[in-house]
DNA sequence: CGAATCCATAAGTCTGTACTTATGTTTCAA
DNA sequence: TTGAAACATAAGTACAGACTTATGGATTCG
């Protein structure tokens, strides 16, 4: 299976990809990601699992508690797929390039 | 259902995938696309339904034929998902700008 | 020590969906 | 006009996988 693969199949489910985004506000435990969502804890731990696999997740564990993170580059093989289509809209380019310059400031 | 929603879900299945990226290769029948792919004719047709749907392809009847064509715009949500994440990953902007250098010339 | 908390794994259920075959519609060709 | 080709839709099947409850191991606290 390509990486790219991989990742399309782990992000398409709507909860572990809500999961993923909720880590972009920094590391957290089980029980916090537990906050907020409406499924059960072992349903947390197997969506975490899953971005584990994928590359998207780390895990750091301290006495009872695993802190997770996420693994923003593991998304690296997705951007690359997506990148070969952006080719083609010429106008949207130009957003992307600004984005560029901010960040190079 | 956010715009990225869809597209996660409909780019997840590998052969769905699999037809949109041979699409790449310019405008085509469904008899054409069939060639190369070990699922029945069917399938292709409902993979192209959905991939329609989701704005990622577009059709154009001339008689018998069903020509379908490449929407590479129906990514950006998807590429805009993707680039809220790649802010955290400097490493890789390098290439990313030399993508966008080449294509400036 | 015993109870409680944090998390992972096991096992089973159930829904979504990617496939199949069957069939209908339209178009073209002999 | 009859048959074949191109494609879509219908209906049914089968499997993946996202959940659940139950449980166990490890840690912390009283």
């Amino acid at each position: 299976m390509t990486a790219e693969a991989a990742l399309f199949r782990t992000l398409a489910d709507p909860t572990r990809r809500a999961v993923f985004e909720r880590l972009g506000e920094g590391e957290m435990t089980v029980s916090d990601l537990r906050q907020g969502f409406s499924v059960s804890q072992p349903a947390i731990s197997q969506h975490l699992a899953a971005l584990k696999a994928a590359g998207l997740v780390s895990e750091r564990r301290a006495g009872r508690n695993a802190y997770y993170r996420l693994c923003p580059e593991g998304l690296a093989p997705l951007a690359g797929w997506v990148d070969r289509y952006r080719t083609f809209w010429p106008e949207r380019i130009g957003r992307l390039k600004d984005l560029l310059k901010e960040m190079d400031q």
